[in-house]
DNA sequence: AGTTTGACTAATG
DNA sequence: GCATTAGCCAAAC
């Protein structure tokens, strides 16, 4: 029987189910983030469709074998702050945006008003009857 | 099998 | 602004 994949899972090759699933949505949407922006853990979950998920990214940043190439460094926390982990690393995501032309205030915080990148919304379901009959409207005075 | 632990966050004081 | 708290959920003990 083969186990159930986990993020910490080096192999990956089971069917896809939701872990995997969500695990490379998640990854897919942090490679989006061009140089010189930021994201937050909680809008990269969202946009990969698992709200209220922030701490699957932060796992999966920290544990998966998949995250080779993913620009993990514009990845900072709902404050702006770089999120605080052991050893280097922390120090290394500062040098890194930086060298993007991202700044950091004296502060140790990610301007987001300047920096954020706001991903394209998906488009949502519509139900099909409002597709034909999509126009645009003017609202009249009351 | 229950508890603790996080690269998290929003709300509250 | 910080600190605390509750909610979060997969991994690790």
């Amino acid at each position: 029987m083969p186990r159930k994949p986990t993020i910490n899972d080096p192999e990956f090759d089971a069917d896809p189910d939701e872990p995997r699933e969500a695990h490379l949505k998640i990854l897919d949407m942090i490679r989006r983030i061009p140089p010189g922006y930021v994201s937050t853990y909680g809008r990269v979950a969202e946009a990969a469709g698992y709200p209220k998920r922030a701490r699957w990214v932060g796992q999966i940043l920290r544990n998966s074998p998949l995250a080779d190439g993913v620009p993990w460094h514009r990845v900072v926390n709902a404050a702006g702050r770089i999120s605080t982990r052991g050893g280097s690393g922390p120090r290394r995501q500062g040098v890194l945006l930086k060298a993007e032309g991202v700044r950091i205030d004296g502060n140790g915080r990610v301007d987001l008003d300047e920096y954020l990148w706001r991903f394209r919304m998906k488009r949502q379901a519509r139900h099909p009857s409002a597709e034909s009959g999509r126009r645009s409207v003017v609202l009249r005075a009351p």
